[in-house]
DNA sequence: CTGAAAGCGCTTACAG
DNA sequence: CTGAAAGCGCTTACAG
């Protein structure tokens, strides 16, 4: 009678239909689903119902039940999967987890701490695997916390000092440096500094890469040259055209972030001065080559970033214990032209107005 | 004895902790959390004991058993998470469904139907809610079959004729209609046309508005000013390069795909062309107006798409049965400069080579 | 309103 | 190797 049973009407197929139809019991099909070793004929007889029935199986109703809980999903809080550093970062994840079928939740905490909980809350309550988060800072207690029950956790982009926590980042200060470095070789003195919202690790580190730079060349950081705390290209303009019709000119502008750089270049094309001012950018753009002049940039590799965050989280899962690992990849200066601006004569005086 | 037990050692705290905890059964614990009129009295207990144990309920535990089978989540397949379209789609699905609680799922088919296909099956078998999916177009026979289980799913960006599938597109063939109009009132006849390749919907239908408009305005389509299915920005270059090459010069482009934009704005820059032959492409870009001349375009709203789709999504799960509904976007026109050049005056001759 | 019991779809000791 | 039974964390009829 139970074996009678065949094809359910409306719900989809079940382990018991399975079991039923291939005239096994349950567990035997669980076997076969799992791939233990079963006798040959029952895991063809159990293949076959499973087939004729369009079995599927249920991971999340197994992963209640497993020993290890696994559910073969990951976490993923980016800032914003829609911005172009994040989107990469994204890919690269799923490029390294797709391959071994786990399945990605993604989040834009919108660098805001509220939003980052509650994705962290979200996640961690679903009981994903490991978490991969670009975190804001403001929630590393709450990151602890969720760790210590065990969760893997490895944040990208962003260090964090937390314990059994990876980190995956970029040489922010590094690459400032060397930007800085090039401008001072091709005569520049006068630079000027457009960096986001000091709350953020990135720019922190970006803005010491600058200064200490600036210090170790024995070149003076001018007030008026120094806009920091800049959020989005609409700011990153402004500051950029106060900066460029200011009583004395600087005749090099770096620029540490994304949006901040588009509008200093606004600002630059719209006063004319893009063939004059020589200007480095903080990470990498689609269409920097079509540009007139090209754009130079730090580019750093986003999909590198989300690549060893990847790995790492991995081999988390399969069970290393050892203490965090900091991972620290280079940037790379991409010299395009804007940046290879040679600085003008001195004596030539001040050009705009 | 039971009530003794208290916060457990290692595992996370579960509802039968806080029902020990707060002196209550089971049951009683599952109504306070899930808003069930409950003594008030009671339900004080039990929030106090699910605030001290650090409570946190299992979302997928609690969708097993419920009635409605409820995941909370919700699955996308875009064509790549890290290209600009898709991941502005992405994000303006993360606004709607994160407002109700909604987790994400998200993964790239990359144009793959394999891809496309493993995707469904792991998002069906993971029981989301629903799927939104930007359709390679050749698995719609299983997401015909995932949608008559009972899944609803809304088709984006690319339309699907499937029973109970809902889909939100673009006026992709009236876009490319109106740039055509456009450059042809500005003298244009001789205009080129870059297509993507064939097999995609919308490929398809941007092609057929270019022949469509062509004709009507009584324009000859010349054969070697028509590069169709090209993939890339590399091919769209070739192909640019090519065109602009060739015995007798086109005075205007369309190019009907982001990357073969981009690849036909090298070519005409490198040529030196990017002044005189008129360029129109399909899709907008962050820097557009950063280029010279700024780069025109046939604009479509990818959170448009990816807010709307949500919302007919929404509305399945809110119990709407009935037939399915197609919702067109309009596409916007976005004159910057480099569809705005005046076709040069006839009897001039060809000017390259 | 409340609690004990059954059961969601599965895995895993536990006996045979 | 195989199957019946217990149980993962929860919800929901079912009696009280």
């Amino acid at each position: 009678m139970a074996a009678q049973r065949g094809r359910a009407t409306g719900r989809p197929p079940t382990m018991k239909d399975v079991a039923a139809l291939a005239g096994v019991g349950l567990a035997t099909v669980s076997r076969v689903i799992n791939g233990t070793p079963v006798d040959p004929v029952l895991t063809a007889q159990v293949t076959e119902a499973a087939k004729q029935l369009g079995y599927r199986h249920d991971p999340t109703a197994s992963s209640l039940r497993r020993s290890d809980r696994r559910t073969r999903t990951v976490g993923l809080i980016l800032e914003d999967v829609a911005n172009p550093f994040s989107s990469l970062l994204h890919r690269a994840v799923e490029d390294v987890t797709s391959e071994l079928g786990l399945l990605l939740l993604a989040g834009s905490s919108d660098e805001d701490p509220e939003r980052e909980r509650s994705l962290l809350g979200a996640f961690h309550a679903r009981r994903v695997d490991g978490l991969i988060v670009v975190p804001t800072g403001q929630v590393n207690d709450e990151l602890q916390a969720v760790r210590r029950q065990g969760m893997p956790i490895v944040c990208v982009d962003r260090a964090a000092e937390l314990d059994g926590v990876d980190t995956v980042t970029v040489d922010n200060a590094g690459g400032v440096g060397d930007a800085v470095r090039r401008l001072h070789a091709l005569g520049h003195r006068e630079i000027a500094f457009l960096g986001d919202q000091v709350s953020l690790w990135t720019a922190q580190r970006r803005w010491e890469g600058f200064v200490a730079t600036m210090a170790a060349l024995a070149c003076p950081l001018r007030e008026g040259w120094v806009r920091r705390d800049l959020h989005g290209e609409a700011a990153g303009e402004r500051a950029a055209r106060e900066v460029l019709t200011g009583d004395t000119l600087p005749t090099a502008l770096v620029t540490s972030q994304n949006l901040l750089t588009i509008g200093a270049r606004y600002a630059l094309q719209d006063l004319g001065l893009q063939h004059t001012v020589a200007h480095v950018g903080f990470d990498d753009f689609e269409l920097a080559n079509l540009l007139s002049p090209p754009l130079s940039v730090i580019a750093q590799d986003p999909k590198a970033l989300g690549r060893r965050a990847s790995e790492l989280l991995l081999s988390r899962l399969d069970g290393y214990e050892g203490p965090e690992r900091h991972v620290v990849l280079p940037t790379r200066y991409v010299a395009r032209g804007s940046g290879e601006i040679t600085r003008p004569r001195p004596g030539r005086g001040d050009t705009a107005r």
